[in-house]
DNA sequence: ATGGTCGCGTAGCGA
């Protein structure tokens, strides 16, 4: 079973590199992040045509997620649990029916949260603790669980060409890194450091200053997996092909394989 | 030091 991630920064300017990535990758089960849309103005009937159900926590303009799936959907859920103001839609969640039992996988996009420091960093930093609360409150059912997406956290020193002009921003501060450590140390494991994977290996290029041509990427985005989820993966792939294509995204996806 | 780029929605914000 393929998971992906995928930043796709609008849903409607992206489908024909949605169409294009879905034929070559032929995923199972794809979370997306940044759709920029109300769940009315989501091409449901363009995605469902390419074989997947589809799963939209929208809002109008900004944030948005979405799930889409080969396999039907046992159990879904809209909204990260534990602060009932919080107006963004950053994170929707769906089980389906693997060949060993339920698969559980969320779509995060957490907090940009610049500047740093400032209200939006501390959003950034309670809904990385309300994150922590959810995922831990998963673990006790023994399920396999991948929690994907844009975490707006560069984990290490290797993961950006720069970490000393990363030093002060929200995805690097020393609050952002106890935060992500704490998240992990719940008892889930990085897809990525798993399958062995090297400095260098970036998921997001900025648009600007030429960061693409100069290979000036940060790594952010992530699968994060419970014990049966890490015992049954097989391979880890960033489809980084497709920050060539026309009118990319800023973000790469990012691929796990799993024996499920 | 500044500007540089996208998408949304049609000014200015968010990234």
């Amino acid at each position: 079973m393929k998971i992906a991630t995928w930043n796709i920064n609008s849903i409607k300017a992206r489908m024909h590199a949605l169409t294009d990535w879905l034929n070559k990758t032929d995923p199972d089960i794809v979370c997306l992040q940044e759709i920029k849309t109300e769940n009315e103005g989501f091409p449901y009937m363009e995605v469902e045509a390419l074989g997947y159900n589809v799963l939209v926590h929208g809002q109008k303009s900004y944030n948005g997620v979405a799930i889409l799936s080969k396999l039907p959907f046992e159990d879904t859920l809209t909204g990260l649990p534990g602060d009932e103001t919080d107006q963004q839609a950053r994170y929707a969640e769906a089980v389906v029916m693997g060949q060993r039992g339920p698969v559980r996988v969320a779509s995060i996009y957490l907090p940009n949260g610049n500047p740093a420091p400032g209200p939006k960093y501390d959003y950034k930093l309670a809904w990385m603790k309300r994150l922590r609360t959810h995922a831990e409150s998963l673990l006790p059912h023994e399920e396999a669980v991948v929690l994907t997406g844009d975490y707006n956290v560069i984990p290490y020193d290797q993961d950006t060409h720069d970490p000393i002009g990363w030093r002060g921003d929200a995805a690097f501060r020393p609050e952002t890194h106890a935060q992500w450590q704490a998240l992990l140390n719940t008892g889930y494991t990085e897809a990525f450091e798993q399958m062995d994977g090297r400095a260098g290996q970036y998921t997001f290029w900025d648009y600007q200053r030429g960061a693409w041509q100069n290979d000036h990427g940060i790594r952010i985005d992530h699968l994060l997996l419970s014990p049966q989820a890490a015992d049954r993966i097989t391979d880890f792939a960033i489809d980084k092909f497709v920050r060539e294509g026309d009118k990319p995204s800023d973000h790469v996806p990012v691929i796990g394989t799993f024996d499920l």
